[in-house]
RNA sequence: GGAGAGGUGCGAGAGCGGUUGAAUCGGGCGGUCUCGAAAACCGUUGUGCCCCAUGGGUACCAAGGGUUCGAAUCCCUUCCUCUCCGCCA
């Protein structure tokens, strides 16, 4: 969410954002609330004034044992008066609440304008290793060995979710425990094991409704949602909080299983653990001070970079287009691991900066010293790594022309094992 | 799921429906004293919004409604916390 006194110097800009986004929005029809709002106001208030001032009279006439009622009828007056133009006030703040709420955060001065096609490949680290075989795609392999049961797990759950079984089921814990491991040890990330379903207010904090309400799995009888990343239990951990400024940076990890509905998306990508609706990831978010964060999303996607170093993938780096960023977003850089066996590169990390949009609407503030004004703080939140590509591009970078899977270095003591066959 | 208790400022904790934005204690900050410190004493210590803005106004005692001329105080709903019983990994 935008600060509204914002919108109002800066309309052109934030129009401009709009636009670039892609997204809708009516700031002119905010602007003239906003006057209508501040009109209100005062006629509200100064009533209220009045109001005050005669109650006080009154006590004074009472406690002096005068007669005061006749200066309580003229009160009654007032006060339907005052009740009737609370009314109109309310009405108009919500309009602008409900048209506040659906603007959406405005793009870096870095981030290039225009759709998907204007996404920048800024970097692009290590090479698919030389074969003298065609590697079979992961869905392949990992049925012939029995690593994954697609046609199970979809008719228990419907399509699109998998069950993992045996090493595949432990290269999934593998990866999960490797990750968190060098987020803690080598990053210094505190991990978090947080709910993996929330309240509206949570979705909302964070961004993903009201926009996203279709794409989440919903418990309708505790109006609960299950979360689609995250960011959102862990982000939310300091909603409504005022942090202490000499605590920032805070920097959390997570586990969690991520669930998406995906409405709509079926057709595109889908054959095998490129698409499905609940999977893994490991997550790191990061509350810091309005001045560092720019300086904290390099170190953040650094930190995501890592993972993939350390697995030995060759992977690219995207700085999103205005097109392509999400809603809540000021600046996103994806991280593209390659798989051989699909010869594509697939998304495996997104990395934020929200700056203080998501802070504004979950109300997350810190004072740099007692007694100094609260300030919001700035988000980020960067995938470090979502494990279902992660496992694409293993089980197909690291096939050998005998149909087996070599461990990489890194996860060979939480496997146990230094090849899957 | 059943039965109770409760949610007040940075913390503890008071608050007959009428100068209560909120007593008191503690904490923080500033000062007096001291070579310095401690102790003691004095002062100070919330946030948002609006305006004809070095000032004024208004709102906020979990959230939302209601009663009233007037609500932290009375009523209703929701959320959360705690205690006891039941159930359960």
């Amino acid at each position: 969410m935008l600060d509204l006194k914002y919108i109002r110097e800066n309309a052109h800009l934030v129009k401009q954002a709009i636009a670039n986004k892609r997204e809708k929005a009516d700031v002119d029809a905010l602007l003239d609330l906003d006057i209508k709002r501040r009109n209100s106001i005062g006629e509200v208030e100064s009533a209220k004034a009045e109001q005050n001032k005669a109650t006080q009279k009154i006590a004074e006439m009472k406690k002096a044992g005068k007669d005061a009622a006749a200066a309580i009828a003229d009160m009654r007056r007032l006060s339907d008066a005052i009740k009737q133009k609370d009314e109109e006030l309310k009405e108009i703040e919500d309009q602008i609440y409900q048209l506040l709420i659906r603007i959406p955060n405005i793009p870096h001065k870095s981030v290039p304008v225009g759709d998907e096609r204007a996404n920048l490949v800024i970097k692009t680290w290590g090479e698919a290793a030389e074969q003298d075989f065609k590697p079979l795609p992961h869905y392949e392999i990992a049925e012939k060995l029995g690593l994954i049961d697609f046609a199970r797990a979809s008719r228990m759950s419907g399509s699109f979710f998998v069950s993992y079984r045996g090493l595949g089921a432990k290269l999934e814990r593998s990866l999960i425990n490797f990750m968190i491991d060098l987020h803690v040890e080598k990053q210094g990330y505190t991990e978090i094991f947080p709910p993996f379903v929330t309240k509206r207010e949570a979705m909302f904090g964070t961004g993903q409704l009201p926009k996203l309400e279709e794409d989440m799995y919903h418990c309708g009888v505790d109006d609960l949602f299950l979360i689609p990343t995250a960011e959102v239990p862990v982000t939310n951990l300091h909603r409504e909080e005022m942090l202490n400024g000499d605590d920032l940076p805070i920097k959390y990890t997570a586990y969690t299983p991520c669930f998406r509905r995906e409405a709509g998306a079926y057709g595109k990508d889908t054959r095998g653990l490129v698409r499905i609706h609940q999977f893994d990831k490991v997550e790191m978010v990061k509350f810091v001070k309005p001045e560092n964060s720019w300086d904290e999303l390099e170190s953040l996607l650094q930190n995501a970079e890592e993972v993939l170093q350390a697995l030995e993938l060759p992977y690219r780096v995207l700085t999103l287009a205005t097109g392509d960023l999400s809603f809540a977003a000021a600046k996103c850089y994806d991280i593209e691991v390659y798989a051989r066996g699909l010869d594509k590169w697939l998304e495996v990390s997104s990395c934020s900066n929200y700056v203080d949009f998501q802070a504004r609407r979950a109300n997350i503030r810190f004072r740099r010293e007692r007694g100094a004004k609260p300030e919001y703080v700035h988000t980020l939140n960067g995938s470090g790594l979502a494990l279902p590509r992660t496992v694409i591009a293993i089980m197909e970078n690291y096939q050998t022309d005998e149909g087996t899977i070599k461990v990489p270095a890194v996860l060979q003591k939480y496997m146990g094992v230094e090849r899957i066959k």
